[in-house]
RNA sequence: CGCGGGAUGGAGCAGUUGGUAGCUCGUCGGGCUCAUAACCCGAAGGUCGUAGGUUCAAGUCCUACUCCCGCAACCA
């Protein structure tokens, strides 16, 4: 095959630990690796790109009986959970690893057994703080007021036979390493942090196995002790790609790897742990560990209490995938801790994406369509200075954004990228093409303008291709640009790619609608302060009903009032096209409920209907608009449809 | 003296190897009409946390201090 020829980047996600719902932190980093991942296949490279999941450990194993649930279930749904995730969010890995596949398992026990006997793993004992109740070894630092932070009792020291990883052994190696590859840890000052802080004072020897719990791959030849997760979880970027099978062309075609993506909190884990497990296999490592930051949300540290926990599921579900990926990678500088607001997010959104980009596709369509009939002018060179200083201009931000790439410097990126859509703003207000298309002697002139339109909208969307894919073909759509040769990386800085006649559609539509910023900021407040009441409820439900875990029982079903109403008025929502606003008689009062069913049903065949309404939802205001409830409908594929009731019921029954 | 990050016009941020302080939003004024009341131009507004030092020259290097934030051995 051709490709063996091409150069290959293998890119890694760390494997998330899936103890709960997904978060948009975990999202960040997918995101940020995905970008890459895209943009280096974009440059024609043979890339690999690999996440997955880290399923063992005491923690997965309590979560699953709390659900009632085998850990291996358990484990299974949370993987699909994160697949659907990712797929929501447009995400191109190539594999997905559970640390429970047998693929996994077998492959790293066996790198297990491999450092014993080369001597690199001895047994000794392993001396910590226990609690006994809770069943969890604790660092000093970890014990509340010298007890234990989960259920403040009295720990006490304990030893317990262990194995461990002679680290001191390989610390000399490493630090001459860091040495002699200053970017193998980015940012740079992250590699201080590791020097200062654990090579400098000498390296421990790392526990690797534990014997207070079950869940895990037991240490060959000594079933009592679990192999503990860092020899676990770190090896999944080379089992996954087959090191010591049988087949392992995978792993000889990509690794070492390119870069691994990682938070700053697993730093250590990939920079001194993994690499050394690495030199005691006698691989190569990894080019680089990329540790990007942490952000706060609103200015405060993400907690579940806070109740300010952002999903990025509901966030692309409200405002688009692409959105949310640009939001993300814009505003945080990657490496650097930073913060993400809820103003700051739908700002965003109009000022760059329906403002700026949104627009100028748009106005630009519009007048493709007045002055040429929609056809895209042939190129002919630049007939006035402004069409060379715009060429030049693309040029310069072609270069930067490469450049940046390398650096993964995703959010001076998008601002060079940016730059560019506002200089292409600025052209079309130098040139004044409504003040050109007044002469017949300017033709020549206007064509160039709508040509050199295009052609800058058409790199953008090249440029903004592996943080917005979407909208990458919604742009190539609406310019009616359907041939290969004009989508590629390479066809950038050209300007002849588009074959004759290519023609743009007849009215353009928006590809990012504005929105009311505080509108749309009162509807991410209420969705997460949503999500953490239901955690405080189903924490408060577990303290009160101790053992017993509350799946989904009736005590949950019953906590959401379903009454029968019937809407008496409706009309389409002022500044929502998809939304309803219904006055729904629920008996002993009236309510207004905003509904997003505009697109099936018409205001007035609505009117006198009977509907089933969750009546104890928390008021909210969408696009201005009040609503005190929710109108219950079955949907599937688009398809949406209210249910009826069989027989005539009052209005204000309880439904259960 | 645990480690690290940050402190730049009203808000949020850029500022590479030291050489007249930039961007986005907001405010004020103007222009334009192709466009999603979008776009373009101009103006006001900063002694770049404090105090010293190096230098012809420092936001950018050195020292001390103050305040904020994160991490501290399974939270991205």
């Amino acid at each position: 095959m051709c490709q063996k020829n091409k150069k290959t980047f293998y890119i890694t996600t760390p494997i998330y630990y899936p103890s709960g719902k997904f978060h948009i932190g975990t999202a960040y980093t997918t995101i940020a690796t995905d970008v890459m991942a895209r943009y280096k296949r974009l440059r024609g490279y043979d890339v690999r790109f690999l996440t997955g999941l880290d399923e063992h450990g005491q923690k997965i194993e309590e979560k699953a009986k709390e659900a009632g649930k085998p850990p291996k279930v358990y484990v299974d749904e949370m993987a699909e959970m994160a697949k659907a995730l990712w797929k929501r969010l447009d995400i191109t890995h190539d594999d997905f690893i559970q640390t429970t596949e047998v693929r996994h398992q077998q492959l790293m026990a066996n790198i297990f057994s491999k450092f014993v006997e080369n001597g690199d793993i001895y047994k000794g004992e392993y001396e910590g703080l226990y609690c006994t109740p809770c069943e969890s070894y604790y660092t000093e630092s970890q014990l509340m007021k010298g007890m234990c932070p989960d259920c403040n009792r009295a720990v006490n020291r304990v030893k317990e036979a262990s194995y461990f990883f002679n680290m001191k052994k390989y610390a000399n190696r490493l630090i001459q390493y860091y040495e002699a590859h200053p970017d193998f840890i980015s940012p740079g000052f992250r590699m201080n942090e590791m020097m200062n802080n654990f090579l400098k004072p000498g390296l421990e020897d790392l526990s690797v196995s534990r014997m207070t719990f079950d869940w895990g791959v037991k240490v060959p030849n000594d079933p009592k002790h679990v192999i503990y997760v860092w020899v676990d979880a770190l090896t999944n970027y080379i089992t996954a790609l087959g090191y010591g099978s049988d087949d392992d062309a995978l792993f000889n075609r990509y690794w070492p790897a390119d870069v691994h993506v990682v938070g700053k909190d697993i730093v250590r884990f990939h920079t001194i742990y993994w690499p050394i497990f690495l030199m005691a296999l006698d691989l190569p490592l990894p080019k680089q560990v990329f540790a990007h930051g942490f952000f706060t949300v609103n200015g405060e540290k993400m907690s579940k209490s806070k109740g300010n926990v952002l999903d990025p599921d509901m966030l692309s579900n409200q405002y688009g995938v692409d959105a949310v990926r640009y939001a993300l990678l814009r505003d945080l500088p990657f490496g650097q801790d930073g913060d993400f607001s809820s103003k700051a997010f739908v700002e965003r959104i109009n000022f760059d994406l329906a403002n700026d980009l949104g627009n100028l596709l748009n106005r630009t369509v519009s007048m493709v369509n007045k002055y040429f009939k929609g056809i895209v002018p042939l190129y002919a060179g630049c007939v006035t200075a402004f069409d060379g200083e715009l060429e030049q201009f693309i040029a310069e931000t072609v270069q930067k954004v490469e450049l940046n790439f390398e650096k993964m410097q995703f959010s001076l990126i998008l601002s060079d990228i940016w730059a560019l859509v506002s200089r292409t703003n600025k052209y079309i207000d130098e040139t004044a093409p409504w003040i050109l298309a007044k002469e017949v002697e300017n033709e020549a002139q206007l064509a160039a303008v709508m040509r050199h339109l295009v052609e800058s909208l058409r790199q953008i969307a090249i440029l903004i291709g592996p943080f917005m894919p979407t909208t990458t073909h919604q742009m190539f759509e609406q310019l009616g640009i359907k041939n290969e040769a004009s989508q590629t990386w390479a066809s950038l800085n050209q300007y002849e790619t588009l074959p004759e006649a290519t023609t743009v559609i007849k009215k353009g539509i928006p590809i990012f609608p504005r929105l009311e910023i505080e509108d749309e900021v009162a509807y991410i407040q209420a969705q997460m302060s949503k999500d953490a009441d239901f955690v405080e409820q189903v924490d408060k439900e577990v303290v009160e009903k101790g053992e017993d875990a509350p799946t989904i029982g009736i005590e949950d079903f019953t906590k959401i009032q379903l009454k029968v109403g019937q809407i008496k008025a409706c009309v389409q929502h002022p500044k929502a096209d998809r939304l309803l606003v219904s006055q729904v008689d629920l008996g002993d009062e009236t309510r207004q409920i905003v509904s997003g069913i505009a697109d099936h049903y018409e205001p007035v065949e609505l009117i006198g209907k009977k509907v089933v309404v969750v009546t104890n939802l928390k008021p909210v205001k969408l696009r201005g608009e009040l609503s005190e409830g929710m109108v219950l409908a079955a949907s599937a594929d688009g398809k949406l449809s209210l249910p009826e009731l069989i027989d005539e019921m009052p209005n204000g029954s309880v439904v259960k």
